[in-house]
DNA sequence: GTAATACTTGACAGAAACAGTAGGGTATTA
DNA sequence: TAATACCCTACTGTTTCTGTCAAGTATTAC
């Protein structure tokens, strides 16, 4: 249950080749496309939204390509997913467009509230550095989170505290 | 994005009316169906498989209808959802069934992982007790969870914790 | 024993979402 | 002006979802 659908983890994919050029190199479609294995078709229509969203910039011609618009630390999973799937909505009750007829009488509105409430934090502490240095991935695994002190962000020591749950 | 089937949440609905008449008086499809909403041949598919999965057990002929087969405390939201949608899969990779080709160079992988991990430890620390009660609902409006401590569980804590967030 | 109640099962079908392709266009550089 | 590289829209096959339908089996009450 509750699969990602494939633009929103080829998006996040993308995301991770452009932040590894930051704040410098663009990256073109094609290397994107190579390196992740996603057709070059179908990463220009998620390339695309990311860029409509302000996450990227776009540099046409030779030696063009894409390039972060903002630091790594700065952009989050949940502002990827956001603009690829739109809000996490667990129900069509929860979907900021169609409304809920029987909110007060349904026993599992809040559940699923609580719930989507607490992925999209999850994700928002996440961000492109974090799937840069791996320091996620470490802590996700359980180890020490006080070996790298120094480097750790607020939002960062957020994500381990969910993790480590 | 990561909506929820109607399947599961007619399911966890529908537990919710047969989990009212514990231990003792059976309730039928038809007035599940009344009270929730849900058509009588959908809940007939969905019932199928909580009662081949063991949560409830079904009394055929007249005065008969579902009853559960555990205490509402011991039923969480996880394992209706599980039987009625499978286990939490972010991605095709994570799924139990289909391997992954490529788990050590995808960044992402361990993100997904974590992620689903934690909405499953969410949902097992709810149960339909929660839900009857309405314990769970206090709690994610930020009320005080002093204010009646006898009647929290160990699982109703953890669920507590994690709203908190 | 028979009629009414209620669950059981498998097949099927329309609708929606997903996943991806195709084919044209525009801007920039060398 | 040719090559590079992004830009945009439309479309289509596939899968999943959301149910319906029809026929069957078990139990109870009388």
């Amino acid at each position: 249950m509750l699969r990602l659908s494939t633009k929103g983890q080829y998006g996040v994919r993308a995301m991770y080749e452009i932040a590894r050029g930051y704040p410098e190199t663009p990256i073109t479609i094609k290397e994107i496309s190579e390196r992740q294995d996603v057709s070059v078709a179908y990463l220009e229509q998620i390339l695309n939204r990311l860029r409509k969203a302000g996450l990227i910039r776009s540099i046409k011609g030779p030696g063009g390509g894409y390039i972060l618009d903002k630091s790594p630390e700065n952009i989050s999973i949940a502002s990827i997913l956001n603009e690829l799937e739109g809000p996490v909505a667990l129900t069509s009750c929860l979907d900021p467009e169609g409304g809920c007829v029987r909110v007060d009488s349904c026993v599992t509105h809040l559940l699923w509230k609580a719930l989507g409430e607490q992925v999209e934090a999850f994700l928002r502490t996440i961000t492109l550095k974090n799937l840069i240095t791996g320091d996620f991935l470490k802590v996700s695994k359980g180890q020490s989170v006080r070996a790298k002190p120094k480097s750790q962000s607020i939002k960062e020591s957020k994500a381990m505290t969910l993790l480590k749950l």
